[in-house]
DNA sequence: CGCGCGCTCGGG
DNA sequence: CCGAGCGCGCGA
């Protein structure tokens, strides 16, 4: 036999295959045979190694003949599902990914699946339905129960037994009995929030949104930002463009910031779409996820909605993106593969030739830049809807209140509004940035702050559980008597937090309904939600909340916003601080004032001359653009330099120096192989040296355009510690 | 000399 | 990632 056909004489069907281990050492294609028909994106299962088990893993390909001698050769053992589990696109972008990051590509493939399909804990549900058969009359009249039963089906056809038997009891059972009722087991979708919609239609645009529509629809830019303030409607012009998309016979992606947002959205796009919407992110249940991804994997949903993973959702046919709050930080994942939505966005944009369109009210400084330089089409949206003014802010000089001898979290001025809201019946918004009662506890004696045993960070005082907790570990201590260090009992909580705002609320204003949002009080799945909810019915008065009560939601009744301590985040060690507090202040601002009232804002702050606060209190994004991008201009950080940051970490300190040591070596060589690329290259100390008992170790650069980033991901994934932690970040919207 | 453990290698 | 194979160190 000529050798040239041998392999593919013999083999019959090939299948590329890389195994689910996401590891470097296996990161590669291995050639099965496969003695049934099989596609490419199929999970399957294969003998691997010397286990006598099987591997899952994905066919990549699928051809005729194979180079691997036939001995070696081994045999596809089974397909995990009847269907291609990852699309084309899902595979064509996957190699993207694990190229870009540098992540063995089993990793990226992983991205595109629910993460409990894996682990083989969920698939369908099925559940059992009944139905009516036969002549009603049969029922004797004194059988009312039954014949109830019987109504209720003929009018609704079919309906879960488990239903049924809850509403008629043993009536179900006597029926079945008579011959009268058709049992079936059928596949159930769980529907999450239960497949609750409005009854909502399109509204008329405005001719403001009627332009931005035309624009972005008009534009040949792939990417469009819509730059529109807070209430002036940019969701319709979304909903209309994802009508146009799906007239088109085309799908739609929308991704929202956080869940707290998508409960609202989703109701929102579900009453113009009804089930055509999926929802997919982390706060469901591992089945509803499994429900909702299936329903877009058959093309039975056409729209999803969610955060940051519903980028990967496995449509087909793509004809609109939505990254809705694009400056939103939640964008970015924090494990690997640290990809930016952004960027798989695009990537899914150009795959399918569709428009991916940006939406914010405070664009982040390099994403207006772009827009303003013409790489993105520019949409704006310059009113609110109904021509409604954004609420007045007001400036509190906090230091003058220090010096008056008011020591309580709220100036004179937002006591005043505050009570003046209360008693016309209105409700308010606190803010605050720090959740807990107090930032610290200090020792008055000798100075000493409590910190965290695992971590290199002080400690935050709950006055719930009367415990100090590590905002870092999430650690939990006793609350001492004596201070550790000197045994002094003068022991002093500084700073405030929402508790602390909460307590002193109370005894202000005893009347007052008060609620607090914060991580402590939204656990659960739909906590942030329910809150919400609850102040929307207005059984509250007041809002007091970290920044998770900035996000857009509608309050019509409330007239006042106060924001307590506006200075927080502005001196960050981080180039992004005033992009972010300008973002926070308008954003919280525009909570109020959508109704009929007109609102107010109190910003209280210890640097009432700050620029960056001036602007926010104005509304001048473009003002505050001039002068962000100017300072960073003048001081080359982003967008006119990439800060990268390779952190090293792990338990063992002499470890983690160790491969620190390692991995600056490499670097230092791309470094003098490129040094005028560079404009910052140095290792140190994290800011924060140690979080659950994790030392942690940098490397810090800052790039000019057309620098060794790739060489850099090389470096890093060449490193082989086993128990060091070193990954690479690009513009880390926290330096921590 | 024999075996236990740690390192390296290969997996189709 | 995981098991196999192998080298080297140590105890009798």
């Amino acid at each position: 036999m000529p050798p040239q056909t041998r392999g593919a004489f013999l083999m019959g069907m090939i299948a590329e295959v890389i195994v689910d281990i996401a590891h470097s050492d296996v990161d590669k294609i291995f050639d099965y045979a496969c003695d049934f028909e099989i596609a490419a994106g199929t999970r399957v299962a294969v003998p691997f190694g010397f286990g006598k088990g099987t591997t899952t893993g994905f066919v990549i390909r699928v051809k005729s003949s194979t180079d691997i001698a036939p001995e070696k050769l081994k045999k596809i053992s089974r397909a995990e599902e009847d269907y291609p589990a990852l699309t084309a696109e899902s595979l064509s972008l996957a190699r993207k990914i694990s190229a870009r990051y540098r992540v063995p590509l089993a990793l990226s493939l992983r991205l595109f699946l629910p993460a409990e399909m894996r682990t083989g804990k969920v698939g369908e549900a099925y559940k059992e339905y009944a139905r009516l058969a036969g002549d009603p009359a049969e029922i004797p009249a004194r059988a009312r129960a039954q014949r109830a039963l019987a109504d209720h089906l003929a009018e609704r056809g079919e309906e879960e037994v488990t239903a049924l038997r809850k509403q008629f009891g043993a009536a179900v059972n006597a029926l079945q009995e008579r011959g009268l009722l058709v049992l079936e087991k059928k596949r159930k979708m769980r529907d999450p929030y239960g497949g609750a919609a409005g009854k909502g239609q399109a509204h008329a645009l405005t001719p403001a949104q009627r332009e931005a529509v035309r624009r972005i629809s008009k534009t040949d830019k792939t990417v469009s930002l819509l730059f529109g303030v807070t209430g002036s409607g940019k969701t319709e012009v979304y909903l209309d463009l994802i009508a146009a998309a799906l007239e088109r016979g085309k799908t739609a992606l929308f991704l929202v910031p956080e869940i707290s947002l998508t409960p609202q959205m989703l109701f929102r796009l579900r009453s113009r779409f009804q089930s055509a919407v999926a929802i997919l992110h982390s706060g469901l249940s591992a089945g509803e996820r499994f429900d909702e991804w299936q329903r877009l994997r058959t093309g039975e949903a056409r729209i999803a909605v969610g955060a940051r993973s519903a980028v990967f959702a496995p449509v087909e046919n793509v004809g609109l993106i939505v990254i809705d709050e694009e400056h939103d930080g939640s964008y970015s994942s924090e494990s690997s593969p640290r990809y930016n939505t952004f960027d798989i966005a695009l990537l899914r944009a150009k795959y399918n030739g569709c428009k991916l369109v940006l939406g914010s009210a405070t664009p982040a400084v390099e994403t207006y830049r772009r827009a303003k330089e013409g790489e993105f089409e520019l949409a704006t949206l310059p009113e609110r809807i109904n021509a409604r003014p954004m609420p007045e802010v007001r400036i509190v000089d906090m230091r003058r209140e220090v010096r008056r001898g008011n020591p309580s979290p709220f100036s004179a001025l937002l006591k005043e509004k505050l009570e003046a809201c209360l008693s016309g019946g209105n409700q308010a918004i606190l803010f605050l940035n720090r959740r807990g009662y107090s930032q610290t506890v200090i020792c008055r004696d000798c100075g000493n702050v409590l910190k965290c045993e695992h971590c290199d960070v002080a400690l935050t005082y709950h006055s719930e559980e009367d415990r100090l907790k590590c905002h870092y570990c999430g650690a939990c201590y006793r609350m001492p008597k004596a201070c550790p260090a000197c045994g002094s009992t003068h022991i002093r909580y500084v700073g405030t937090g929402t508790q602390r705002v909460v307590s002193e609320l109370k005894t202000l204003y005893p009347e007052a309904r008060i609620l607090r949002m914060d991580v402590d009080t939204t656990g659960g799945k739909e906590g942030h939600y329910k809150i919400l909810k609850q102040f929307a019915s207005r059984q509250a008065d007041i809002l007091v909340g970290t920044q998770m009560v900035a996000k857009g939601h509608d309050f019509p009744a409330v007239t006042l916003v106060g924001i307590l301590d506006a200075d927080m985040g502005l001196y960050f060690p981080d180039y992004r601080s005033g992009e972010r507090t300008f973002q926070l202040v308008t954003q919280v601002a525009g909570r109020c004032g959508r109704a009929e009232d007109k609102g107010e804002a109190v910003l209280q702050t210890y640097s009432p001359e700050n620029a960056i606060l001036r602007f926010a209190a104005q509304y001048d994004y473009e003002g505050f653009y001039e002068h962000e991008i100017a300072m960073r201009a003048a001081t080359m950080f982003p967008p006119f330099a990439k800060i990268v940051r390779v952190m090293v970490t792990g338990e063992d300190e002499r470890e983690t120096l160790d491969a620190l040591k390692e991995i600056y070596g490499a670097l230092t060589q791309i470094y003098n192989a490129d040094a005028d690329k560079f404009l910052f290259f140095n290792r140190m100390h994290a800011p924060v040296k140690r979080i659950q008992n994790k030392f942690r170790y940098q490397v810090l650069m800052r790039l000019l355009e057309g620098g060794p980033l790739k060489e850099i991901y090389g470096a890093v994934a060449a490193l082989k510690h086993k128990n060091v932690l070193c990954y690479v970040e690009e513009n880390p919207s926290n330096l921590s």
